[in-house]
RNA sequence: GGAGCAGUACUCAAGAGGCUGAAGAGGCGCCCCUGCUAAGGGUGUAGACUGGGAAACUGGUGCGAGGGUUCAAAUCCCUCCUGCUCCGCCA
């Protein structure tokens, strides 16, 4: 949600940025807000001042009373039940224009950043840079389900009875791997000075709306039955949410932090729940990341952001690249924003493994995130990053540590939370 | 889950239909005193969101949230949320 001041005061600038997002059925939108806008405006201010000689009257009213003046006062009331009808006939109104600007507010995409390539959707994304080889072995790497299922490590049979497709039961070597993963991205994370944070795994209607779209709602969360209560999708929910409608002071920013959560997603659309494998599911858990800084600082945040995971990631052995979201990619809340990808030796690609992002002011405004500064308030800045995924990172991590023999190598940095293992299957 | 009490600005806190956008205090600014470290005296100031205005200034909203009653609500009524105390239940 971008200010209705940009608008007002630079609103080519806004309509060009529209463009670059390929949305220009937006384009109108630009001047319908600022139509809107002036009405209301006019509106208020007629309203205002009838509701100033509202509280004026009542005010004389309540002077004569102690006067004992009840003729006089009486007769002021009638004057100030007209006045109230003439505010009953046009309030709707005010409300009306307030909640038509805020939608089209709501959907007016962000500026997004100058670095930020033009293209149309995520074919045009760029690879900005690669870190680690990315080798094809001699021999073929299996599909990710086959590798765990040879180390007895998946039951989908099982979880498909008690939960449904898209549900799994790790087990053994495999269950700990996932969990020495997520423990090692988390106390990464924590050595880089973030504070560890188990967040609610659940959330109200009203925070949801903050943090998402009606549509993105929909198709992502799950409801909690007689409940005012959703399961996360992502522990960004939750920590975004922690600051909802909260000042901040400046000395305690930055706020870096770490948090853990399990993630539940409907994901109904496009992809859905096809496969036999653990790629897409219905839930999986995270290692995820948040900062809100001052504003000057977001984009110092936001490169060394993505490099914790690209580093995270390189210590376990897989090779990655980042992809730059472009502008037609980016969803409307961002400035800026690139994936992380891991390499999939089978597939000979990268695939994407987590998501960094800077939301510049515009999630802060939606949610009412401030900063008291000496001459005024002004909203903070928030950005996340994907620290590491359960499901994809293991599936990354196994296509990139398995050997010929379906032994699976455990590198220097895990090897304490597998208990001194270098090896497992074998 | 049941009962009782409470929620006021950055913080604590007074207010119990009109004279309250909110006393008082902390905080913060300035001045003074004292001088081995933590305090004393004086004085000033602010406060959230927003409309108009170049500005001075001037309106509106705002006392946990949302409704209602009233000419007028922080104050009365209803619903919800949160906290505390007691009871019940339980990793």
């Amino acid at each position: 949600m971008i200010d209705i001041n940009l608008i007002r005061n630079n609103k080519e600038l806004v309509k060009e940025n529209i463009k670059k997002k390929f949305q220009d059925e937006k384009l109108e939108l630009v001047d319908k807000v600022l139509e809107l806008d002036i009405e209301y405006r006019n509106l208020k201010t007629t309203l205002d001042d009838l509701r100033s000689r509202r509280n004026k009257n009542s005010d004389e009213i309540g002077a004569l009373m102690r006067e004992g003046k009840k003729a006089e006062a009486l007769i002021k009331k009638d004057g100030v039940m007209i006045i109230n009808e003439e505010i009953k006939a046009r309030e709707a109104d005010e409300i009306k224009y307030q909640e038509q600007i805020k939608e089209i507010m709501m959907v007016i995409p962000n500026i997004i950043d100058e670095s930020v390539p033009v293209g149309k959707d995520d074919s045009e994304n760029v690879e900005i840079e690669k870190f680690g080889e990315p080798i094809v072995p001699e021999y073929e790497i299996p599909y990710h389900a086959d590798i765990i299922n040879a180390l007895k490590g998946l039951d989908k049979d099982a979880a498909g009875r008690t939960s449904g497709n898209g549900f799994y039961y790790l087990m053994g070597d495999i269950a700990r791997l996932s969990t020495a993963m997520l423990n090692y991205a988390r106390d990464y994370m924590i050595d880089q000075g973030f504070i560890y944070c188990i967040p609610p795994f659940m959330i109200r209607s009203d925070v949801v709306n903050g943090v998402m779209s009606f549509a993105e709602m929909d198709a992502m969360m799950y409801k909690i039955e007689n409940e005012d209560l959703y399961l996360i999708g992502t522990s960004e929910h939750s920590m975004i949410g922690k600051f909802k409608g909260q000042m901040i002071k400046k000395d305690e920013l930055p706020i870096t932090m770490t948090s853990y959560s399990p993630c539940f997603r409907k994901e109904v659309g496009a992809h859905g729940i096809e496969e036999r494998g653990i790629y897409r599911v219905h839930q999986f858990e995270k290692q995820e990341m948040i900062v809100i800084c001052e504003p000057s600082q977001s984009m110092e945040w936001y490169n060394k952001m993505w490099k914790y995971t690209v580093e995270i990631f390189r210590n376990l052995n897989i090779p990655v690249r980042t992809l730059e979201c472009c502008s037609g990619d980016l969803a409307d809340l961002k400035v800026k924003s690139c994936d992380v990808e891991a390499w999939s030796p089978r597939q000979k690609k990268y695939f994407e493994v987590g998501s960094c992002s800077t939301l510049g002011d515009a999630q802060a405004r939606r949610l009412g995130i401030r900063i008291k500064g000496e001459n005024g308030n002004y909203y903070a800045h928030t950005l996340n990053n994907t620290v590491l995924a359960s499901t994809r990172a293991l599936i990354a991590f196994l296509e990139n540590n398995v050997n010929e023999d379906g032994s699976v190598n455990i590198p220097v940095a895990l090897q304490p939370y597998m208990g001194g293992k270098t090896v497992i299957g074998k």
